[in-house]
DNA sequence: TTGCTCCTCACGTCACGTGAGGTGGC
DNA sequence: TTGCTCCTCACGTCACGTGAGGTGGC
């Protein structure tokens, strides 16, 4: 029999942490004094504790290890757990190794002295939506401002407070001039439409049709002014290049908060870019 | 300018993380309405949020992030972070793969249903001792038994509480005939002893030395009388050949609670075998 | 008036660590 | 008597999530 000091120092455990066990009931001691409150420890509990400790070692928590050393478990359950264990724990080894190219991305950055929007660069899962609009190629950008004019003024009548965010989606190259541009609207709720296709005043029809959910979508913001927008291009290239991942699909953009007259600057525009990962995952050398 | 809710969908995080990092000033809202109280953001904030989040998913605390975004700071000092976090980063990782492998090796014993001993095979490190005893080779086991008689009569007087546990270190091969064994007591208190010798009735001599620490110490405790001896050490020998670490000196027996007469059944003795990593970490196939 | 959104506490999570304030055994 | 060890609360940690109970705007 061992005071709670003395079983801490062969155990090598401290003292806080062997009462902790003691008050979940997980390493109960094998007498208390009832008077004095004590609490006495026998060697031959070691083997438990020890077994405790190798599984938290192991990463599970303290109510799986009581489990796991039941008195009535079955091999099988505890199996189970450990395959389960396993799964976790590669897992998160992935995003460790994940976390590790980024920051080393990162410290490259900081070493070029980048563009400060390189490190806004965020990876998001995005829903399919359902959206209306038109694709068509343009001679110059500005050629498309007279039609999003038109949807501005009929959209809203048609589609009421289910009408959401702009959304561009650059298919092709990224050329300014001679650009296949499809643009339109998100449409929220999930009602089936019996409006499917919207005439505009300039005969254009808007069809509605769904956009395809994307798992991992490199996204950054650009704030302000359309000069700003190659800055934001240019980081995701960036990031894209040096962090282990490729495009794959087509570019959007997404118009948080569209210009105003007078407020350009306030202007917010998310900039989507779908990605996946290039290389397996694997520890660098 | 968006009410949290809105805000919250644009960035797709939770209001509660926003109004959080609110109240922990780590993002604060563009407006607060000072009657209702209601939290207003504006589109341009997303950048700052963006950037919080970023360097959330490298395992920056809020704390670190806010210091990482303060105004003040410069590059040299970010980047000292992100080294840190690498360093942090590598260590984890170099962690994770150990867990997995030792799952592994757990997994591997629930498979051939080895002996309960082996799940409680732990790793210590141990830190230098002073210790008193000889060493010598004994043509049977139990001829070692008067003479730790004759220690226990002599060496309670001469150290009196500062007389520590009972420890045996095998050196040669595990045999139990003509053994090359080394035993005596550890030493508590760190004071510089005068008596670096004392003398036994049977005319040998017990030296006093160091017990060098011992980093990684793979243990067992064996409770029971001595046939469990063979148990424990087949488990610590398992053990060992199954992870990926290789027996790295001479083997220790700490007798955690000696053989009482009567008691046999209540004995523990902790056996200790230093070891070593064996293969470099590396991410298994 | 009914929903919907927003608000502010306050408590729970997980596995302890760290005092504060007090007692038992030598 | 002085240290040393033990005890029991109670609070802090970290980054929120989850109600409870109430209010504002349509």
């Amino acid at each position: 029999m061992f005071k709670i000091g003395d079983f801490s120092k062969i155990a090598q455990t401290p003292v806080s942490q062997l009462r902790y066990y003691a008050d979940i009931g997980l390493l109960e001691p094998a007498e208390v004094d009832p008077f004095t409150g004590y609490r006495y420890y026998r060697a031959s509990q070691l083997p438990r504790l020890n077994r405790i400790l190798v599984l938290k070692e192991l990463g599970f928590s303290l109510d799986q290890i009581r489990r796991a050393l039941a008195d009535d478990i079955a091999a099988d359950e505890v199996r189970g757990m450990m395959r389960m264990r396993k799964a976790e724990i590669e897992r998160s080894l992935d995003a460790e190794v994940q976390r590790l190219r980024m920051i080393e991305v990162r410290l490259q950055q900081i070493e070029h002295e980048d563009d400060d929007v390189d490190d806004a660069v965020v990876l998001k899962a995005v829903p399919a939506q359902r959206f209306i609009g038109l694709r068509e190629t343009f001679a110059q950008l500005t050629d498309t401002l007279p039609v999003v004019q038109e949807m501005l003024r009929v959209l809203p009548g048609r589609l009421g407070p289910r009408l959401g965010a702009m959304t561009a989606m650059l298919h092709g190259s990224f050329t300014l001039e001679n650009a296949d541009i499809e643009f339109g609207f998100t449409v929220l709720a999930d009602a089936d439409d019996a409006a499917t296709r919207i005439a505009l005043p300039s005969a254009r029809q808007l069809t509605m049709r769904e956009l395809p959910a994307v798992e991992t979508m490199a996204t950054v913001a650009r704030v302000g002014s359309f000069e700003n927008n190659c800055r934001s291009y240019g980081a995701l290239g960036r990031w894209v290049e040096r962090s282990d991942y490729a495009i794959d699909g087509v570019a959007r953009e997404v118009f948080v908060q569209p210009p105003r007259p007078g407020c350009e600057d306030e202007t917010v525009v998310e900039i989507q870019v779908p990605v996946r990962r290039a290389r397996s995952p694997a520890l660098p050398a």
